[in-house]
DNA sequence: CTCGCAATTATGCAAGTGTATAATAGTGCC
DNA sequence: GGCACTATTATACACTTGCATAATTGCGAG
């Protein structure tokens, strides 16, 4: 007779894990601050959009600015579990190939996500806890991406110095952000695929390996 | 007797012409974007900045709207004022060499600046006004790097199909803007000139021409 | 010198903001 | 099946926001 999926005629709410709250919170936090910015995420509007009243949000955070935080996190989170799932297995130069073409390509290029990372940038750089955040994706990303540029050259008989290979990966990972960066703020500037293969031609010419996806991947 | 540089005791405000007052307003409203986020940049606070009340920006501007949207066109064609300058004079190759140094220091890297980018992205991305801003500012910079690119291949005695050319100017751009981004976002990461030297290195990777500022320059 | 115009200030307002507190009502436990 | 616990809602408040309108006042034209 009655069916829990469905929002009780007479039921006013029903009562919901911890979890699960938090994360619609975080979630409509997130749509938001992509859609409308840091602005336009106001207390209710974050309510409306996780179909609660927005008396809750103190429920389950002390304050907004918790809130956003903990969004940020979340947000940061979901890049990197992205990007590492993304390498998949083969030899070093495959993985390194799959790493670039991955970034470059939605889910990772999205204008939302360009959005979002706009949309933080001025808390992080005042707040110390997300400021900690920040780095350390941005770390994960440049360190990653060294591990697989010095496996690659090693695999093609080459080797580097810790501090050249340290360069060569800022200079990847700047490629790639500033690709994902432009194919977000000007998605209609870029044809599909151009970006990925602009950013593998550019990181083989950088590295000095050549790179191709269609020859790699299966 | 009196000074005209001083707040005359008895004298409440004093009248300035209509560009003095609209730049006023405008470098404020910039100020305080970078420093606080579009969030921040309330008409009083940029009242108080610019050494008016509030009620002068409704005057010169119709409003708030306006007033950002001029601010945007402002610190745009400031952008591009100041890169059009840096390529100077001499070889091809010598004026793209400047052009990528240039645009990896300061003024131009810095932290203001890339926080304004990322306060009116939003912002960018709804008002079809700024959206053409922001397209003709990209347009301009990568068309320019462009013919930079052709010439400095064309002096060391090769050539590209213009398809190629393209490519090249978007992929090097990447590189300049991804490095403009961290730079400014993690302005403690990166030691004075490394930005530049990983730029001009990645973009001689890149076009296949090595490009060296301290040989090039003077 | 003074007078009128427009630049500038002063004041007010309605809507929206985050937060605090009290009132309600689901739901697991005995 | 009733009860207590607490998730959830409802309401209120002080403050900020952008904008409008009226009151001042600097200053150039005559």
């Amino acid at each position: 007779m009655d069916d829990p999926d469905v929002q009780d005629d007479s039921r006013k709410f029903t009562r919901e894990s911890a979890e699960v709250r938090r994360e619609a919170l975080i979630l409509a936090t997130l749509d938001l601050i992509a859609e409308m910015g840091v602005r336009g995420a106001t207390v209710r509007e974050i309510a409306a959009r996780a179909n609660v009243t927005q008396g809750l949000i103190r429920h389950y955070f002390s304050s907004k600015e918790e809130l956003v935080q903990a969004a940020y996190e979340h947000h940061m989170n979901t890049l990197t579990d992205q990007t590492a799932a993304s390498s998949g297995q083969g030899s070093a130069v495959s993985r390194l190939t799959n790493f670039v073409d991955a970034s470059l390509r939605p889910p990772i290029v999205n204008t939302s996500a360009v959005a979002l990372w706009a949309g933080f940038l001025n808390k992080v750089q005042h707040d110390p806890k997300m400021q900690r955040i920040h780095q350390q994706t941005y770390n994960y990303f440049r360190d990653h991406l060294e591990k697989l540029i010095v496996a690659a050259l090693q695999e093609t008989g080459r080797s580097v110095a810790a501090s050249e290979a340290k360069q060569l990966a800022i200079a990847c990972n700047a490629v790639i952000d500033g690709l994902w960066l432009e194919g977000g703020a000007l998605p209609d500037a870029f044809s599909e695929g151009q970006l990925a293969q602009i950013g593998l031609d550019s990181v083989s010419a950088i590295v000095g390996i050549p790179l191709n996806k269609e020859v790699e991947q299966q």
